[in-house]
DNA sequence: TGTACATCAGTGAACGCGCGTTCACTGATGTAC
DNA sequence: TGTACATCAGTGAACGCGCGTTCACTGATGTAC
């Protein structure tokens, strides 16, 4: 493997840079990332058979054909594995939403909300181990590490964006309870309107924050099987669903 | 254990109960229900500890000074022991929210929705391993029988319950976009539907289903952590939120 | 440019562990007559 | 009523398995001069 590569400094020398010879990282670092990327697909396949308790460094490096040990060449632990594909689930889904949600003419809020909530379901659909490793119980005896909370936090940020943006570009009409809830919430809610910096009432923060538990509650419940012999059409109710909260969360 | 014990046969022959002495089903059949309970409450407390998943009958048994052979004459496998649990936990919480709604006065529907509500979220923080198990990512490898789907039921059939007195005991001024969504929901909630037998309109029924989403959603995020650095309060949050949803879901 | 040395990927054996489940058994409890 | 037999709870050893992680090692690749 890369046994005809030719060294970043030798290609320093010649002064090109020809598409057969590997780039500056140099082809250790490039064949190191392909496999760190191989053996996290690989955990993923696994995730989707077996959930994220059954996920086995062993078992990876036998459909690898590796001994077992080369795993710690590339991860230093099981958990760190673990952190990996976390983290790579948030920035998946995080992205996927992010591009949804930019696709959408910036001054069509309703779009904007509805797109970020399919996306969530789908992305949620095509990848069920990720959803569930990231949005169902936490895996036993783990503990997240603050590398997570960067990506975690990129889909209720877009969110978040989407009544900033409301409540910033239009004339707000001021939503039904709003006056009377303000108070009630400025303490539950402090965290978060520190976040947004006074862009949005709190009565609107706690319309969204609601929009976000409606959304993964739905998803949840159906993914994790709950809407067996109740809900006949789980997408196209949430399809009418989402249109409902979208109207409600970003109208008065 | 029980050596002093008389038989039932004999009980019946004396034609009296003495306290101190076992009732009709026989000591033996009472001491079994005893230990099978002890098993079951052990084992609930190595699921708070370490997940579903960690759950082991070794270990269960090395706590109750057993062999671990032991607990093969009270459950057939450590799937048998784990439905056990699963359908616990979904009649607790069905029995807590029963009573919380039942407390309330029958007409007072609004009372009850948030009753109910405030339940689920309260059962789950008391219970968090126990809501893990039956809300959260499904064990892998572990199909869920057909026992229990019943008590899964009663949470969502307290809920609708609400919706169906709420609409058969008040005039019914029909939900804002109801009329137009009708059509559309038919087909996506024929099971519930069918269910409600046409005590409670397609968006009326939308809604609850909506509600339910919504409850869980925020009890989810709270419990599994995403809400860590964005709600301050999240008891105070929930609390003004199911207030709100109980309005939104039962008025016009 | 070629050579000497350092870095790194991957190996295979081993450690120590816990698991679910089976089995032949002992002894206590319940039952029939 | 007491006795003979059947039922059942619980034992302890064993089977076969997979796991995460460590370690001393080999050989290939990259680097400095």
């Amino acid at each position: 493997m890369g046994s005809a590569l030719v060294s970043p400094r030798r290609m320093r020398q010649y002064g090109v840079m020809p598409e057969t010879i590997p780039k500056a990282p140099g082809a250790r670092a490039r064949v190191r990332a392909e496999l760190t990327a191989e053996i996290k697909s690989c955990a993923r396949r696994q995730l989707a058979a077996d959930g994220a308790a059954a996920l086995s460094l062993r078992a990876i490096a036998r459909e690898m054909n590796m001994a077992s040990s080369a795993i710690y060449r590339y991860f230093a632990s099981r958990d760190d594995l673990l952190t990996a594909l976390i983290v790579d689930a948030y920035e998946s889904i995080g992205s996927a939403v992010e591009e949804a949600d930019a696709a959408m003419r910036r001054d069509d809020y309703g779009g904007r909300f509805i797109a970020i909530a399919a996306t969530i379901r789908g992305w949620a659909h095509t990848n069920p181990n990720e959803y569930a490793l990231i949005y169902g119980s936490p895996v036993p005896g783990y503990a997240a590490p603050d590398d997570t909370i960067d990506p975690e936090v990129r889909v209720p940020t877009t969110l978040i964006a989407v009544l900033v943006d409301r409540c910033e570009n239009q004339e707000l009409v001021p939503l039904s309870s709003s006056s009377d809830g303000d108070a009630a919430l400025a303490a539950p809610l402090a965290e978060l309107a520190n976040f947004v910096e006074g862009r949005v009432p709190l009565s609107v923060l706690a319309r969204g924050v609601r929009s976000w538990g409606e959304i993964f509650g739905l998803v949840n419940l159906e993914l994790f099987g709950h809407f067996n012999n109740a809900i006949t059409d789980p997408a196209a109710f949430y399809t009418y669903a989402i249109a409902e909260l979208a109207d409600r969360t970003l109208t008065s």
